[in-house]
DNA sequence: ACCTGAACACCGTTCAAGT
DNA sequence: ACCTGAACACCGTTCAAGT
């Protein structure tokens, strides 16, 4: 984990080295800045290095030894302020609310990051400490101990970030086709044509899931945000966990 | 959508295309293939061309425009059979039940592919509609109609699947540091170092949940399955939503 | 209809060399 | 300590041309 950035502790900067002048964090910020206007998808470290006016090269200095760790920095920077801010005079169940609310939101700030956050494994996880014993405070407040934590965990994370990954999806890079018609176009029209012979349910319910359910949608949650969906599910697991506490809690 | 291969009828190849004679069909089973040995951050289509021992531009002839929709067919090819062999006449949780529990099964067998599914928009919505009529008719019958619908769709759906592409999120290409040591190596012992001062649950919980929850491992789903978390989740969800039902069931 | 071969514009990554 | 510049081995995609 040698980043050859060890924080700033005042140093002087001299020759070329103070033109430039860049460290790890704006690396990262530009990173994320990047990734939100092109897609993941699209996104270079070449293009990285150019915007920044700088040779490839110096990405590799300042963040460890590949692609994969950027986007590790790039987890972090974005996972590390998850703990910050949570009120922890509250019920158990209302604990575990406010954390995955505030999860919904991070991610949703950085839409584009959200593949990273869920479906790769890579996302250095000390910083993450503060956040999973928080989880694991208030299973452990709602009665949840031993045995019992470890399904309790997953299940609401594991549900909960998932949705929000899923929720996030990138649509495809969007190019017309021969005649002109992107990618979302047809499947508007194709989600529309549902035969009602074969199809009775889903035809009738189009007007209220057409583009909004997740199998029939062109567009991601970051244009059309599944607020109310998200909190049902939310609402389903803690008053479920609520229900079938193993223990009496505490 | 013209990919030029309109369904095998009885064609007479000739020439080279005699020799070679490939078609959609072993292209995308090829690249699933390759997939699953190689991981998808690695896979590449001109790797691809070479194992099938054919020039690059043949996968672009037989699939549609680009990479993306090779990904598409790939997840078309995969959740194509996700509605097969179910059974019908079952009360309307247990179908639910059946429903996911199918759908996981399914992804477990190409833990590889799981990010496209999870993790990306473009999985040729066609294919999937009876697996949509089937989630949405199990909720008709659980009473769920109208508004009452997309919500709970999509909890169950983002839920699960968004468990499922968190399960399977692909550890990272694991080149050994400087010291030799792999990524793994140095995640496991970090995390049994974890501090107990400063994260007492957790350092208590660790025989129970070191490499065994999300934020906490180092091995993927692929290798070590979920399945007691994933069946929590399912519970919860589907008992949840019988309890509340908007209307009595049918 | 199906495939080749070459071409174009890009990548990620490494490394010696500069200040 | 931080950055340049060039080099290497690869990509995805397109297109004219072959049979």
């Amino acid at each position: 984990m040698t980043t050859g950035n060890d924080e700033e502790k005042g140093k002087v900067l001299r020759g070329r080295a103070a033109a430039v002048g860049l460290n790890k964090n704006q690396v990262v910020a530009a990173a994320i800045a990047q990734i939100g206007e092109k897609g993941l998808a699209a996104f270079s470290l070449r293009e990285l290095a150019r915007k920044l006016g700088v040779s490839p090269a110096v990405i590799y200095w300042h963040v460890g030894g590949a692609k994969e760790d950027l986007y590790a920095e790039i987890s972090a920077s974005i996972t590390g302020t998850l703990s910050e801010g949570l009120d922890a005079d509250m019920p158990w169940d209302d604990r575990l609310r406010q954390v995955f609310l505030k999860y919904r939101e991070l991610v949703h700030r950085h839409p584009a990051v959200a593949p990273l956050l869920g479906a790769q494994m890579k996302s250095n996880g000390v910083a993450n400490l503060d956040w999973v014993e928080t989880i694991l405070s208030a299973l452990h407040d709602g009665g949840y101990r031993g045995d019992a934590l470890r399904p309790a965990f997953n299940a609401l994370v594991g549900g909960l970030a998932g949705f929000v990954t899923m929720e996030l999806a990138p649509p495809p890079v969007s190019k017309p086709d021969s005649e002109g018609e992107t990618w979302q176009d047809l499947f508007a029209k194709r989600v529309a044509q549902t035969d009602p012979e074969l199809y009775p349910l889903t035809a009738a319910a189009l007007p209220e899931i057409s583009n909004r359910i997740f199998v029939l949608r062109w567009q991601s949650g970051a244009e059309i945000p599944y607020n109310d969906s998200f909190e049902l599910l939310l609402d389903l697991l803690v008053e479920g966990l609520k229900a079938r506490a193993p223990a009496p809690p505490s």
